[in-house]
DNA sequence: ACGATACTTGACTAAATAGGTCGGGATTCT
DNA sequence: AGAATCCCGACCTATTTAGTCAAGTATCGT
């Protein structure tokens, strides 16, 4: 798996519109701005994951974009599937962009079977991390000094 | 990380030097049939390979390849590190291809850290894996009813 | 109603990558 | 010498990537 501009930009995106889920929407020229993408690629790539369900978009003078599902609902896995295809290494491993290659025997092919093991690897990190998580992450990196169980100062 | 056809075609060749380790050079011809792979290419390819010092060649008559190294001193993250670059999703996370992202501070990118573990699990089973282990692979494959235990039948 | 604001849609472009092909030259064995 | 084999650089075409742009449509505040 290789995550292009394109798919690094719309990550970017999607966390943004995580942070800021529940307090209505986002607009593209905002998101631009703070991520520092390209505004008519954004509008493309916004785009794109409105078709594929992932957005919401309202339009007019306070238009903008917001999730159109909770947070923890969207999978790192699905949002880069979408966008890039195949999380597979080869598409004779991928379960959802399957596509046969020129071996004779795919049962019996050596690389397959390692590839078998990267494409796991792969989806196993991904599928178990949702935008909820990826927001999570960020409040937890920007504060260093973070203490958990600091109930009792 | 994304194996192209170049790349397949790299390990399938290096996969059949594997097995033939020991026994003297291999022509490209040879290879070129047996895993069905445009001979034009696979020469390209194999003198790649030859200039990363995965494989010596032999000219003339009897000429061929055969591996310069052992099988199980070459690992399919070195090859494919070689043919395709990074394993890394994103140059930000790669070790031996770092490059800077646009983010402003990598240290508190959550995308990043995400990629970082999507990268240490491709690394982790490519580096496990080298061209030895491949060809233990085919030969598991090739024999369905082998039996490990079966010293005393 | 109207204008400003924002999203929408589709076409367009330049540069890079992928997947090859080809011709002819250099070595080596017999 | 001649055949077999690798060697090397140039070349080609199609696809993908990363954007840009113009004109259109919906919505809100006044």
């Amino acid at each position: 798996m290789k995550l292009s501009q394109r798919g690094e930009y719309a990550l970017r995106a999607l966390l943004v519109l995580g942070m800021n889920h529940g307090s209505g929407v986002v607009r593209i020229r905002d998101i631009a701005q703070q991520q520092n993408i390209p505004r008519r690629f954004l509008e493309q790539i916004l785009n794109d994951l409105k078709s594929a369900g992932f957005v919401l978009s309202k339009r007019g003078v306070a238009g903008g974009y917001r999730l159109q599902r909770g947070p923890n609902e969207i999978s790192l896995a699905d949002i880069i599937r979408h966008l890039e295809g195949p999380l597979a290494p080869v598409g004779c491993v991928s379960v959802n962009y399957y596509q046969r290659c020129s071996c004779p025997d795919e049962g019996k092919c050596a690389i397959r079977s390692v590839m078998q093991e990267v494409r796991d690897a792969i989806v196993g990190v991904l599928e178990g991390v949702s935008v909820a998580h990826l927001c999570d992450r960020v409040r937890d990196l920007q504060c260093p000094g973070e203490k958990v169980d600091a109930t009792f100062p």
